[in-house]
DNA sequence: CGACGTTTTCAATCGTTTCTGAAACTTTCG
DNA sequence: CGAAAGTTTCAGAAACGATTGAAAACGTCG
């Protein structure tokens, strides 16, 4: 086995992770600079990035930046060197949890205050009533919001458990459905297994 | 109230889920037209989402398409019309659901078939031994592709549990969860307040 | 069977997002 | 304090995905 094999396979998870980075909203950038710090598991300064990825360095600084942000790398410093290095969060559930945190945060708290805003634009006004006509049409308009709204509101608390400092629950539960949906086996051990998915229909 | 508030809402529900779809990998545009669809909760034509939505023909003819092939959106014929009519699944968990289903099949799955790949690229293959050097390294290397493929794992066999024909299990689950969530002292609560959906029992 | 109404396709265009590179800024150290 | 090393910002350039519009295909009806 040629000894840049690692390098090859690092490479390789840095386009995989980047793709599917893109396909979820996130910059192709920035996943692959996540996916170069936790597959090669040490910290690494900007010049590193730059080089490994070919990037400029303004991406690089930016890129970083948005993954301090969302928590799942962090800054690293060595002494006897003034340089700035960056290690990616090593857990992937704790990774897991920090993105599932910032993008509730950021994208489903906003959508719920603007749905239930669009719900009040609508809703009935103390002593105020609905033309006969638009009674009905109304009322099913907000139902419709009002399911959606229900609904986000139950993904809230299961995202408030999942991410939770005791958020081991979902950790747990998850596995707990693995079992009923596929009979997935997955217990602790290090061992390689390549456990094929059992489909249950 | 003026009789075409209802429109106003409509509109602004649109253009707010047309956002988070763009935000999560989805073409503003697609998400516009099954925005558009679930919140008038009739069956349209091309025509009168064109005009809805200002959109060309040929947008909005891939944009059905895309989101029949989603599940989320089904054709409705009406007798003496050759126009196709489309109307969205109304059902909120119905539609998740599906959701959830597509973006497994599409981005995940082929997901982990990489790093199943990626993972045997550089897996012993038999009687072969890896250089003294590299043994660490490519040990640790291994070690973190398994944790990531083992937590997809996971997560098929949750997303299983919630697809699946019985799939409502998670639907209670979640709710379950939910409450703990809830009940969970949680960090510095975000903006969770304002939880006064109207309850029909 | 040919004409008409409808839907689909696709190359060209347009608009947005991402990326670059250089300048401005900050921090550390002699 | 000033120089050196490092980091951030930002206007413009490039790349990418989305959108259009016209033409082809389809299916129906008279």
């Amino acid at each position: 086995m040629p000894p840049n094999s690692i390098k090859a396979a690092q490479d390789r998870f840095v386009a995989v992770w980047g793709q599917m980075g893109s396909a979820w909203g996130i910059s192709r950038t920035m996943a692959e600079v996540h996916a170069l710090l936790y597959i090669t598991g040490e910290p690494l300064c900007t010049d590193d990035i730059m080089e490994r990825l070919q990037i400029s360095r303004g991406n690089a600084s930016m890129s970083m930046r948005a993954l301090l942000d969302w928590g799942i790398v962090e800054r690293v410093h060595r002494r006897g060197d003034r340089k700035e290095y960056f290690k990616a969060e090593g857990d992937v559930w704790a990774m897991f949890r920090a993105i599932v945190r910032e993008r509730m945060k950021r994208e489903v708290d906003p959508l719920r205050a603007q749905l239930y805003e669009i719900r009040d634009q609508t809703g009935e006004r103390a002593g105020e009533r609905a033309p006969r006509d638009q009674g009905a049409d109304l009322l099913a308009h907000n139902r419709r919001l009002d399911e959606l709204l229900r609904f986000f509101q139950t993904l809230e608390g299961v995202s408030n458990s999942f991410v939770s400092p005791a958020g081991r629950g979902l950790q747990a539960a998850a596995k707990i459905l693995g079992y009923i949906g596929g009979g997935v086996g997955n217990s602790a051990g290090p061992s390689t297994e390549a456990t094929d998915t059992k489909e249950a229909g």
